[in-house]
DNA sequence: CGCCAGTTTGACCAAGATCAACGCAAGTGG
DNA sequence: CCACTTGCGTTGATCTTGGTCAAACTGGCG
């Protein structure tokens, strides 16, 4: 098991980044706050491009603005898990104390703005209304993991294939389909299951009309309501 | 699967609990904060005695003064999942917004520091060493949960209980040994095992010479470097 | 002493992993 | 423009880990 994953350009010439200062920032959840915007960089990373790496210090957290980020960690013998995928508006980066134990890279394209730690305290400090925000981003990033605690322990392959896929057409506000810009072992890697099973049980999804996919990254919902049922059976 | 776990006494009047003002709590994470006693109060919870249900308001979070808490979520078909132990010093109930998605218990006698989410919050308005602690627990929290997203996702069995181990006794630090005040079944829905399979691996580490086990609840480490390469793989 | 809850062990079973092959579309070079 | 390659995705056959079911064991307690 664990083959071969997309190998990383690393190629960090290739970043194009500026600042950011007088743009607007395009993503619901920035509304209001455009005080991180003054302490940011824009960064563009390009499909399968390292933003950071296990090992790395972690000076700043990062907010993607658009295009899709997969934070993972990688084990020596292959094993990999993802334990987020973040689409703009999203954070992700505030784990690290040190040295970061996680990497992030970029599904697709992607756009980020990187936040680097000593403004961010600086901030917090004058800013109780950023303060509380970042708060609440922490929170929800623990909600996130436990909930996924949960399916990774206890739920079957094929409740956390539809979980995932209810998941994520909630958090793209797309009832009657969702998109998938990471690959099939991307989703495994997430869910703790082989490529194999990920593409088996998709394979039943459509066989029992649940889904159908145009493409092997576009799934539409033919029975939302019994996919939710499975997922929280 | 998923059998009886522990039914809870749901007794809330055998709650002995008192206002901490003038006490001194002896923990080491505490030290120097004793601005939180001041906001918060002490409790007294009985052996599987409920500290906060799913659904409740979660209008403040706790702090593990002595003994042991579980934090868990339960489906309606019986499958539990343990999101984490809290022993002395660590933090919990900061995860929800509004209503609480877990519930805690007392996996054994324990008393824990209740802390008022308004009092918490104007503490952390007008004390930045203090925020900038509690900001610290949350990232703690949030890497742990990380890190058990990766063994449940990931890792095998007999990993998942080395690591266990290997994690508690670092905890505690104690290095020769561990305590596991917590039920077979506990240990298994915090390791997304069964009961079975966890005494199985116990039993497989001790005929491999790698722990003894004077009583079901303690262990002692005959040899943990193994132990600890099991556990990293 | 007998009961009860929790723990341990064994026999059997199934979900999902592994291994292998094939399909399919995009890209590459002759 | 078309053979050839390459990277994913899909499917089938087989195997393994860990789950299920059942029974025995253990220690604490009335």
């Amino acid at each position: 098991m664990y083959r071969q994953h997309a190998n990383l350009s690393l190629d960090a010439a290739s970043q194009v980044w500026q600042q950011a200062s007088a743009e607007i920032v395009r993503s619901g959840q920035l509304d209001g706050l455009i005080a991180i915007e003054r302490i940011g960089t824009r960064m563009r990373f390009f499909r399968d491009q390292e933003i950071y790496a296990e090992g790395d210090q972690g000076t700043c957290w990062f907010k993607v603005i658009s295009g899709t980020v997969r934070i993972s960690k990688l084990l020596a013998d292959g094993r990999r898990h993802i334990t987020e995928f973040c689409f703009a508006g999203d954070s992700f980066g505030f784990d690290a104390f040190e040295e970061r134990v996680f990497s992030a890279e970029a599904v697709t394209d992607a756009t980020v703005l990187r936040l680097p730690r000593g403004a961010t305290e600086r901030l917090i400090e004058e800013d109780p209304v950023f303060a509380r925000h970042l708060r609440g981003e922490m929170l929800r990033s623990l909600d996130a993991a436990q909930h996924r605690l949960f399916l990774l322990g206890r739920m079957t392959a094929c409740e956390r294939v539809a979980a995932f896929l209810v998941e994520l057409s909630e958090r793209h506000d797309t009832r009657h389909r969702v998109d998938l810009p990471m690959s099939r072992c991307d989703i495994a890697d997430h869910l703790g299951l082989t490529v194999e099973t990920v593409c088996r049980v998709l394979s039943d999804f459509k066989r029992r009309r649940l889904i159908a996919a145009p493409n092997a990254h576009r799934m539409e919902f033919l029975d939302r309501e019994a996919l939710t049922a499975i997922a929280e059976h």
